[in-house]
DNA sequence: AGCCAGGCTACCG
DNA sequence: CGGTAGCATGGC
């Protein structure tokens, strides 16, 4: 199956996500159907910085808990992140889990986003920055800066091999390079069809993908 | 009661 | 290079 048939069949079984949920500039849980101009703000932008590193291993309603008690405390910049300190944070993000782990990588995601907010950001640049991977660095770079890249995560690849396109341990950069390969380099399409291969995931739904 | 969550680093052979 | 332990927590 081609990424385009692919991206047909979930769209038909799912609709628009509305990806990256930004909470502080879409009201509800964040989510934004049909709307690709969001994050507008710095805020927003680092708010998605934020939740990628947070939802590393770790299902969404725990990263939620954890945005909800940084902003409640008014931790909502890289300057803040950056001022407080390391125990303050992790009791903030427990929920997410990787307590001590996260509060580091939230550090040094503040400076990076401090330090490149005004530059075009690299992908080599951001994946210095320890604990930003390719995923999120992905992440970042399409959800927040509106770069097209593709993002790769667990669900895509037990997609493409429950349909046999490639096996489990392929490597992460052949998958994102098969993808911009065969689309055209659209952020809504990337966004979106990320967002739907975690849909798909979330839900185990990998057999609704055959006729 | 395990297994799983929108991974990454450090370290090993 | 590819493989894996450790990292924390809550939902199902």
């Amino acid at each position: 199956m081609s990424p385009v048939k692919l991206y047909k069949k979930l769209f038909s079984l799912y609709g628009a996500q509305g990806w990256w949920p930004v909470r502080s500039e879409f009201k509800g849980r964040g989510y934004h159907p049909n709307v690709f101009g969001l994050p507008k703000t710095r805020k927003g932008k680092f708010e998605v910085c934020m939740g990628a590193i947070l939802t590393q291993n770790t299902a969404w309603t725990q990263v939620e808990k954890a945005l909800t008690n940084l902003f409640n405390a008014k931790i909502n910049t890289p300057e803040k992140i950056l001022k407080t300190d390391n125990e303050t944070i992790a009791t903030l993000i427990s929920p997410a889990g990787y307590r001590n782990q996260k509060t580091k990588y939230l550090k040094n995601i503040a400076q990076w986003f401090i330090d490149n907010y005004r530059k075009e950001p690299s992908r080599d640049n951001l994946l210095q920055v320890k604990g930003v991977g390719r995923e999120t660095a992905d992440s970042i770079l399409l959800y927040a800066f509106h770069l097209p890249t593709f993002v790769i995560d667990t669900y895509t690849k037990r997609t493409l091999a429950a349909l046999k396109i490639f096996d489990e341990k392929t490597p992460y950069e052949t998958l994102r390079l098969w993808f911009m390969e065969n689309l055209e380099l659209s952020v809504p399409l990337f966004q979106e069809y990320h967002a739907l291969f975690v849909e798909l995931g979330k839900n185990r739904e990998y057999s609704k993908l055959f006729p």
